[in-house]
DNA sequence: TTGACATGATACCTTTAGGTTTCATATAAA
DNA sequence: TTTATATGAAACCTAAAGGTATCATGTCAA
């Protein structure tokens, strides 16, 4: 069983799934709805909504014969955690940076 | 010609790529170096820093015959960026980070 | 209960990814 | 200048990814 985080960047990855994520952050969509958006089968986009799902990116939420995808923060949250182990690298970037304009201010 | 975020987030959804890049966080390193780290062979690793360096996530200085890897924050700042969309979803030390950035700015 | 509709699921195809092996090239050292 | 060393690059293999088409299933409506 592949970890959460790998599961999260493996869905970010492709960038229909990144489009999906940004369309559900505006609504929640039946896949039908999600699928308007593309110039795929349904059949495909629901596959992309699996590796969302897997990813802990989206939730469903069933509702008689159709179901609402929503955007689930957790796996986000997840990936994005990720990026704290250069939190050092990155403030002594930013520092650096502070500093050059700081420079150029003078 | 793909656009540098989907090459960053092509870059990062590989788990030795991600392992690669927190190594080079703490040194950095030639290509045998990195290869030291992993079971494969530096041929391997060697197309890996490619794909790395495409996605602006590492830079390489050459040195006579080697050539050392280093960490490149633009990528990852560049993917970094594309959470900001979600703003709105959560209160995690995004919304942190991008203030101090800010304020540091100002 | 029958038919339409939203989705699930499987088989299949083509391209891309990740890996190996092998050989070429450039530079450092003897 | 010869030899060892660090890397570049190409050919090749296998598995996974992303897509299609097709059919099955569950649910709503008439």
């Amino acid at each position: 069983m592949t970890d959460a985080e790998q599961m999260g960047f493996r869905a970010l990855a492709d960038p229909t799934r990144r489009k999906i994520l940004q369309l559900l952050a505006t609504n929640d969509m039946t896949i039908a709805e999600v699928a308007e958006n593309f110039q795929m089968t349904r059949a495909a986009v629901k596959k992309h909504l699996t590796i969302l799902n897997e990813g802990n990116l989206i939730s469903v939420q069933v509702d008689g014969r159709s179901r609402l995808n929503t955007l689930n923060t957790t796996g986000l949250k997840q990936v994005f955690d990720w990026f704290g182990y250069f939190d050092d690298f990155w403030d002594s970037r930013l520092d650096a940076l502070k500093s050059d304009i700081e420079k150029d201010m003078q």
